[in-house]
DNA sequence: ATGGCCTCGGTTCGAGGA
């Protein structure tokens, strides 16, 4: 079984890449972030073509997320449960008794932006509604750009970053929080190459120069991290022509 | 060399991303 997330920065612009990337890679589940559609927009029909069926929740311009899967979903939610919230950030469904949760955390901006708070009540909130989850479901894969790096080794110049936005210690706390409950992140379950990263800026050459932060995740509950065979980052798609500025991440699970 | 981009909406620039 193999897991995936992808933040596309538009799936209006990325389809066909994200279509490729299907066929050449084969993932039962792929969890989207940034489709930046309304779900009247949504292209169903391309991706059902490709052999997944699919759920959405998007909204105009910004956010917006999407799960692809190969065998059926059940159980969708839309939200994290009892918290308000306009921005679409979270999907989750349950395929073959597994908890799939599709999340898109906050950016925050800057630690002291409006949208940093927004940030970690959203994180807070979050956690809460993973912890019922976890009594809920054995089973849970959360998926996602978490926009936290979370430690000095994901990212590519710890003393630029220190105390920035998705590096600082309280989004790490948030990060370490959700750990607690008892997710393993998959990435550090194996052996890794140094400097592996999931995300570029546009700017600076920064993927040819491999600056980089990884702060996209594939988080697993116990029962599942201990069928886990690996984790890696494809950086295949960052290639591209016209590449989305995140790469994909895939975990791969004894079926 | 300390700044360099991309996407969207809606018009040619500002907001937001990370």
């Amino acid at each position: 079984m193999k897991l995936a997330t992808w933040n596309v920065n538009s799936l209006k612009v990325r389809l066909p890449q994200v279509i490729e990337w299907l066929q050449s890679s084969e993932p039962d589940v792929l969890c989207l972030q940034e489709t930046k559609l309304l779900d009247e927009n949504f292209p169903h029909e391309a991706i059902h073509s490709a052999g997944y069926d699919v759920v959405y929740s998007g909204q105009k311009t910004y956010n917006g997320v999407a799960i692809l899967s190969r065998k059926q979903m059940a159980e969708r939610q839309d939200g994290i449960p009892g918290f308000d919230d306009e921005q679409k950030r979270i999907l989750a469904v349950t395929v073959e008794g597994i908890r799939i949760i599709c999340a898109y955390v906050p950016n925050g901006e800057s630690l002291s932006s409006e949208k940093f708070i927004y940030k970690l009540k959203w994180l807070d909130a979050f956690s809460n509604w993973l912890k019922s989850e976890l009594e809920r479901y054995p089973k849970i894969a959360v998926l996602g750009d978490y926009n936290i790096a979370p430690d000095d080794r994901d990212v590519h110049d710890p003393k630029a970053w220190e105390g920035s936005v998705l590096v600082s210690n309280e989004e790490r706390e948030a990060f370490r929080k959700i750990l607690a409950l008892g997710f393993s992140d998959s990435f550090r379950l194996f052996d890794q190459v140094e400097k592996s990263y999931t995300w570029w800026d546009y700017r600076m050459n920064a993927f040819r120069r491999n600056m980089g932060l990884r702060i996209d995740h594939v988080l697993l509950s116990e029962a599942l991290s201990s069928k886990c065979k690996g984790c890696s980052i494809d950086l295949a798609p960052r290639k591209n022509e016209r590449p989305s500025d995140h790469t994909p991440v895939i975990a791969t699970l004894e079926s």
